[in-house]
DNA sequence: GATCTAGACTAACTACCGTTCGGCAGATAT
DNA sequence: ATATCTGCCGAACGGTAGTTAGTCTAGATC
């Protein structure tokens, strides 16, 4: 954080929005938005060596990495264009600053659960019941939490440490995310799926909060995805007691 | 991060540990383990007027709060000395490095927690189910956790981001309160009080995981600590689905 | 009253940070 | 063949990091 000291943030902000050099800026989001661009380039390019992207690819693969595991402010760039075999200054071909890198590794982790959960819903037959949806909310949510580990882990790791700017931007995904848990655990409440005597914020904040952890702890060596996800499952809907009456 | 880089730990490391100005170091520790000295000295300064150690306590407080908040990588010692209203090389009369103080964050955290719980514990009856010691437990974890939130959630969110010396160090700890729960968990499901189906391993780390993920949520604002803990305690013992046959 | 000392301050050092910018090789389009 | 563009390099810049060393001051001790 050398250059974008916490304490005076607009400055840099405004310095970087504002700044005339719309090369490296619009490079990183056009590319992104408009595949209008030539088609032909980037086939040919495919052919001629490297995938297409693929530097771009490598820096945020490595940076979600090393987000995870030395957060945010204790990664550099320099680490970062090591890992993905480039040197630092070339990073701003593909971003605008280490603060663009974290919101795309952001969203990409978040955008990985929520993809997941939602094909898994909409998968669903039209008369499943609400047990039925809320498990496979949880078994979509555990499949992109686990499945994008460096992704989602940085994502729940450093949200709590990284500059407001990036902070307020993020807020409305979650928030939307958060959203679309409380209308499904809502609309389980109301057909009964749920227990009564608990207010329903906190349900959603301990279970959210509970699969969340899991990528601290999950073990793929240990037996398969499947079986970890159905016993958190269990678990969630039953509780550690001993099943009064158990189905197996 | 400036002249401790990752990539180069021993150097510095060995140089902290090794460098003969003993002072500081010893001052630092000496204080804790040996109240000899001069008690009439201690009393005198507390009478005089701040408090003895007023300033060690300010430094860890506050940095165990910047830490939650930023970071370790992300909080500097000058951040930190000027929340404790003194300037940054002062720091170094009661630290020997900010490694250091790290460690004692981390020890401060998981001593609260570690000692709530076993107090709770050793309040009990002896004739105490084996789902009421749990249910004491799991109190006592959200206490300790909860009322020292800065440095019990400066170790659950860095924990995974710290130099890996200060790492080794406090796994032990660490392993030494996992083990705790392990026992008592054991224990239970040898006494019928847990779900068999499940391994205990999981059952341990979804269950302590997603207590310690409550401090990231936990509003004091909205109802007591009482009501939150039991409420938690009933949802982790039987699910979030309506129970069969309530007791209330 | 002289001495000592705990505890803070000031000022600096060096390493490294994020970021900038001119240049350059190779592929592409004209 | 020439001009253009893509993607990266190399070297630098100002600023800041953790850390160190020397100095000062107010109270305790004799």
């Amino acid at each position: 954080m050398a250059r974008a000291p916490r304490s005076d943030p607009p400055t840099r902000q405004r310095k970087a929005a504002a700044k005339p050099v719309a090369r490296r800026i619009s490079r990183s989001s056009a590319h992104r938005t408009s595949p209008a661009k030539s088609k032909s380039t980037l086939a040919a390019k495919a052919l001629a060596g490297a995938a297409p992207e693929a530097t771009r690819d490598q820096i945020l693969t490595h940076a979600a990495r090393l987000f995870r595991h030395h957060g945010y402010a204790g990664t550099t760039l320099r680490q970062i264009a090591e890992a993905a075999n480039i040197k630092a200054g070339s990073i701003y071909y593909h971003f605008g600053s280490k603060d663009e890198i974290l919101g795309v590794v952001l969203d990409a982790g978040i955008d990985a659960v929520m993809t997941a959960v939602t094909s898994r819903i909409a998968a669903l037959p039209a008369n499943a019941s609400y047990r039925d949806r809320i498990a496979a909310a949880i078994d979509g949510h555990l499949y992109g939490l686990l499945h994008h580990g460096d992704f989602t882990s940085a994502n729940i790791r450093i949200y709590g440490q990284i500059p407001p700017a990036a902070k307020a931007k993020h807020r409305l995904v979650r928030r939307n995310y958060a959203q679309y848990w409380d209308d499904l655990l809502q609309a389980a409440l109301a057909a009964g799926a749920l227990r009564k005597d608990t207010n329903l914020a906190v349900i959603r904040l301990f279970l959210i909060g509970a699969l969340n952890w899991t990528v601290e702890w999950y073990n793929p060596n240990r037996g398969s995805f499947k079986t970890f996800s159905a016993q958190i499952t269990d678990i969630v809907f039953d509780g550690i007691a001993p099943r009064a009456r158990a189905r197996a």
